[in-house]
DNA sequence: AATTATTTGTGCGTATGTATC
DNA sequence: AGATACATACGCACAAATAAT
């Protein structure tokens, strides 16, 4: 059962309405009689009967005179709410405001509304974000999913939102634990490719690389980087690299940049995850009073407005946004269109180009 | 009484409704307590409460915990939807995210989803987002007006949302044709005398001024302009005013900036409607070959991420952003909860600071 | 066809909690 | 502080509808 929350009576219709939502219960089920749920929870029948009058009068259940209660279909004939989930890592933040504008785009213009939410990258707030968004009557979903490395706990969710027929697509990442669902990735491994690719060119040999450990992006980048070293000729040391998680991302790279300087290990170079982890490292640096792109050459990852706007123009790879967040719409728009479409999921790799811009120099 | 008709509480349910519908019990008027009912009438209070819990699923009744049950004039049949519409002008760029963050942290931890829309800043789109959202079963709404200043052909969708009793609030402005409505703005006047005057108190006394024309913020940032001029003893000189509209805020600044001193007129300082221009001007004099702030000093407005990430640091004036936002849904949380909430305007205008960084310096 | 068990619907009584004035 | 009023919760009894025996 749910909730610390509230009465008695909200708990148990919150439970039910879970086992609604999440399927344990199916639409034309008969569900146990008052008496059966009052002995089995160990309240009164009274208390039972409110529960149940909640969900009736939010149309989840039916009650039947002397016959039982039971749970109501509720989609007939699909009534067009015109709703759309939208749910991201974050808002406001970096690239995902152009993302969030590249989706409203087509949706607004096919009549289409945003519902937004944002999940802070953190699991727990992803359920309750799906488990939400799971009340309301949308007719698609559009995610990101939370720390997509990582074994999750929110799957059922997603089966609920098969077992609805609503159709969803992630971005960025996709949950290996379900298959044939459709996704849109970035090639992150052939942009840090690129990017290293392009370090190396210049004559560094000592290329830092820093990576998030806990999502796909992080471990693909980290593979591009590998590759890129290996192309190049020249050896992987793991020590030249840094890993970082969601929790210690503002604080863990510039860190172990610094130490690494501190106890006189040679670099020539730092790849960096993304843009937001470089302008970190470039200011890391010029504290340490270290002249990029002179002394040490940095690359970025998503071409933010962040490259645009630092005091060193930072050399990146250009992330789509707002052609991610529109395709990634045009292909819902498609799914609602199809009737087949858990049968036929589309799976776009899109490519980012590398942008040279200033902070990089020839060794 | 009504009756012949069925069972106790539904025979008292009727005779209220009735009540209500011939109008002698008035919207907004207090019905007797459960006990004077179930003493008048004959019956225990459980089945006074069973009647009233019918009509305040109706919607005809609200009961307030420890104050007594109340008539509603609300359409029967209203069901939570837990939906809050945000129409804004934009939604990816500038300082809207993060006001929109804002609004979503009070929102989501109060349990209400975001339904999110855009107007670009144009009429029309704004009347798409208002129809578009009446049919939508939001419980509240939260709107930057488009073009504030200008008489609004979008009063009619307002006042459709007040006949159905769904309570919004302006942010940044009103339309002046609407009376008695909730809003919070910020002091744009007072905002723009302080920039201003701290200008005049480097000794500037050359002060050009761009302004937006066609929104109250503009207006009223002028305005702040020519009282600092005033105050500091310096004339106000309608050559040295900008002003500029929505069609042409990326052009006209600067090319009238550049028209100024290609015309061999003096200027000291200029103050900027918002980052957003000041950073288009200073890219102007920085290709005119002038530099900030040795030659000419700059202010901005809002102190957006463009103020934190230009090449020279812009001192500028704090827009309250997540706090603005947060603040907008807050009040509309207290309106859901207040049938009363058209009777209690709620008006907000929080004062901006003035930030100093690098753009300005002493003559 | 009548009986019986089950299940929801109606109604009463009582006690305690909590918000408001 | 106290009175008032709604909110939650338990218990009991009987009515009415249904399905199975």
């Amino acid at each position: 059962m749910d909730s610390q929350n509230q009465t008695k009576y909200n708990a148990l219709a919150d439970f039910l309405r879970e086992e609604i939502l999440m399927g344990s219960i199916r639409p034309g089920e008969k569900i146990p009689s008052e008496n059966e749920l009052a002995e089995k929870f160990s309240m009164s029948r009274h208390t039972v009967r409110k529960a149940i009058s909640v969900l009736v009068s939010e149309g989840y259940l039916a009650a039947r005179h002397g016959q039982g209660t039971y749970c109501v279909d509720r989609r007939p004939g699909r009534a067009r709410s015109g709703n759309i989930g939208v749910i991201t890592t974050y808002i406001s933040e970096y690239i995902f405001p152009r993302i969030i504008q590249g989706i409203d785009r087509v949706l607004s213009e096919n009549g289409y509304s945003i519902i937004l939410k944002n999940t802070g990258n953190d699991t727990g707030m992803e359920a309750v974000c799906l488990k939400d968004i799971l009340t309301k009557n949308i007719e698609g979903l559009i995610v990101e999913p939370t720390k997509s490395v990582l074994y999750s706990n929110n799957i059922r969710y997603y089966q609920a939102l098969d077992s609805h027929r609503i159709p969803y697509i992630f971005i960025h990442g996709y949950y290996q634990q379900l298959e044939n669902k459709s996704y849109i990735l970035l090639d992150d491994a052939k942009g840090m490719y690129d990017a290293v690719g392009y370090l190396a060119g210049l004559g560094h040999r000592k290329i830092v690389g820093i990576f998030k450990a806990d999502d796909i992006q992080g471990i693909n980048r980290h593979k591009g980087y590998a590759k890129a070293l290996n192309d190049a000729g020249l050896a992987y040391d793991p020590d030249n690299v840094i890993w970082f998680h969601t929790e210690d991302r503002e604080t863990k790279p510039s860190q172990a940049v610094r130490h690494m300087i501190e106890t006189g290990r040679e670099i020539d170079a730092i790849a960096c995850y993304n843009d937001q982890v470089a302008v970190r490292i470039l200011k890391q640096l010029y504290d340490l009073g270290i002249r990029v792109p002179h002394d040490i050459s940095v690359t970025g990852f998503d071409d933010s407005f962040l490259s645009e706007n630092s005091p060193v123009e930072l050399t990146t790879v250009a992330h789509p946004k707002e052609k991610l967040g529109a395709l990634a719409a045009q292909i819902l728009l498609q799914m609602l269109k199809d009737d087949d479409y858990l049968k036929k999921p589309v799976h776009e790799i899109l490519i980012p180009k590398l942008v040279v811009k200033g902070s990089c120099m020839k060794r």
